[in-house]
Parts: C-alpha cells; sequence; structure tokens
DNA sequence: GTTGGAAAGTCAACAAAGCTGACATATAAT
DNA sequence: ATTATATGTCAGCTTTGTTGACTTTCCAAC
C-alpha cells in the first residue's frame, strides 16, 4: 500500500516489521544523540553539564517555578536537582526567593547571567531544529510532533502541555 | 496557511517562532524519557544500566561487530565501554572472539542468554514505539522519520544508515 | 629482517550525576 | 498541639562518562 493512501485513510491497520520499528528506535537514539551534542559542547567550555542545562532551561520557561515543581518535570530526586541547583545560585546563574503565600516554597528566577546562558544553550538547540524542520517540511514537522506525543508517559504528556499557552 | 498545503508545497518557506521550537525540544526530552522508561526498569531489576541496553542492542544488530566499530557507533571512549562490555561477557551474555585475520580486534556476539535480555528490552521498547506510531498514522511516522534523520550529524546518518539493508 | 609507529584493547583513577536513607527546619493544615 | 508538606543537607553508593599509562599486534619503511 502506498504511504498516501495509507496516510489518508488513518483508521486503517498500520502493519510495522520489527525491522521498521528497530530502525525508529535507532533513530530515536542518534537523534537525541545530535539534539544534545551542541548545547553539551558549550557547557563543557564551562563548569557544567546536561542536567544544568535542564533545569537553566525549565526555570526560563516558567520563571516563578518551585524546587518541587521543577522535581516533577525533571524526574530526578531533589537531592541531585539541589546539587546542580545550588552551584547555580552559587554562581549567581540562579536566584531563589521565598514563597509570599506559602513561606516553605522557594521560587527560581534566572539572573540576567542565568537568562544569557540559557539564551546560549538554547540558541544553539534551535538552530539545529530549524534546520531539520526545514530541512523535511511543515507535514513533516506535524507528524514529528504527533509521534513524540505519543511516545511520553501520560503525565509527563500533562507536564508537558502545562507548559504551553494553548492546552486542554 | 493549512497543514495540507504546506505539505503540498514543501518548497515553502516555514516560518517557526521560537515558542514552536522550544516545544519540540520539550517534545523531545519527555519523549526521550519515556522512549528510555520501560527499559530501564527492567534493567534496574537487574545490576545492569542503560549503557548496557545499548551494547547489547547493537551487537544483537551488526553481531561480530568489533569493539572499536561499538565505540564510533555509541559515541563513547573505548575505556567506557569496555567496563560495560567486561560485566557482560563476565555474566556470560556476550562473546568476544579474537579477529582471526587481524588478532587486535575482539569480535563481539550475544550467547543464548545474552540475545534473551536483548528480546526482553527491544520487546518492551517496541511496544511503545508501535502504540505511538498505531495512535498517529502512517504518514505522521514518515514525518517523524524525516525529522530525526534531519537532526542527527551528518556522521551518525552515515553510521545509522550502515545498519538498514537498503542504503545508498 | 628489523624496527618504529599506529591501532586495538585493558587497567587504574577520577568526575558527573543519578540514587537511597536519615535528619533538620520552617511553615501549613487539622 | 500534632501532623503533614516543602525544602535543604549530609553521607554513601552506583552507573557511566572521562584521561593517562600500558600491552599486544600489525604494518610499513628502512
Amino acid at each position: 500500500m502506498s504511504e498516501r493512501s495509507a496516510a489518508q485513510h488513518s483508521d486503517m491497520l498500520l502493519f510495522l516489521t520489527d525491522e521498521q520499528l528497530r530502525q525508529g528506535i535507532e533513530a530515536m537514539f542518534f537523534a537525541y544523540q545530535g539534539f544534545t551534542a551542541d548545547p553539551d559542547r558549550i557547557l563543557s567550555e564551562m563548569a557544567y553539564g546536561r542536567a544544568h542545562h535542564r533545569a537553566v532551561h525549565f526555570i526560563n520557561r516558567a520563571p516563578g517555578t518551585t524546587v518541587n515543581n521543577l522535581l516533577g518535570i525533571l524526574g530526578v530526586t531533589k537531592q541531585s536537582l539541589n546539587r546542580v541547583l545550588r552551584t547555580l545560585i552559587e554562581d549567581g546563574l540562579v536566584e531563589s526567593k521565598v514563597g509570599r503565600t506559602d513561606k516553605r516554597e522557594r521560587h527560581l528566577f534566572l539572573t540576567d547571567a542565568g537568562a544569557e546562558l540559557e539564551r546560549k544553550l538554547s540558541d544553539a538547540q534551535r538552530a539545529r531544529m530549524r534546520a531539520a524542520y526545514r530541512d523535511v517540511g511543515a507535514e513533516a514537522v506535524t507528524g514529528f510532533r504527533a509521534v513524540l506525543e505519543a511516545m511520553m508517559d501520560k503525565d509527563m504528556r500533562r507536564k508537558s502541555c502545562a507548559l504551553k499557552e494553548s492546552c486542554t
């Protein structure tokens, strides 16, 4: 069956050999290597790693987020996150403010220096993603996003969703 | 512009806001979490980790491959791979045979026990990918694969390609 | 044929970043 | 007053990456 006819009848059964699935699995592995390669290069020149990148990214994404919130998104233990956060705060990239309504909480913000690092990292990552998107066209991008969403755990889809503007 | 018209005119300019790209980046992060979750769960019950999974996967994929070959594919140092390989050999999951033409090389093979573990891990991972593919349809899968290919480093695309049957 | 360099693999030691468990503190909720 | 929650910290362990030093083997130039 041709790709077009399959696409136009999305309720059709999709026959997938183990070989095809394995190719998808390997593509995911190699693509993720590429996806992290540029930020990793930048980070390794400083004393930081991928864990710092993730923290900085999501603090930028959701300024004022709490530690607990971040834990849920990143899926690591508080001890692990705390190590990273402590160095970022010490180095003046992240600011931690005691909550106004609930003083137990710490709200996290990027400083100017933190925002600068975030921009540097995400510029590199965005450039790669933009180039990939350009190579393949809008239709492929839609499919890409759809598969990624379907591959997440359900609770992660919710978290991912909560970070977008328009979300059911 | 509608998705259809964009798809049918793939030479059209693709306008992408930073926000859209960031959503793609985050989707990649969350999807990779899901992608590795099932094998990770299985592995953590044994004394193994993700690195063992990768080694077992690619030895199964290309039986008789050399250590050096595997290094290139995985993108780690030989010392790092060697540790993983040593435990797999000690535990009787992988067999290492001295090269016949070049005695410096070691050719790697899965034992029956190794193949059994590989099957267990890849069954879980394939099930998730199959489910995701089913949810979105054939057209989306094509787009997904296209974006992944475009996001790899060039040399990785070659390696990935070398592992397929039909390749230019 | 010998020799010197390159390549494949191994051993040792260290670093990043994950984990568990125990515990302290401050605050909120009941 | 008591209990639960949010956060931070210490200690110690595991996985998996790194570099540097070393052996064995191969090959090519002399």
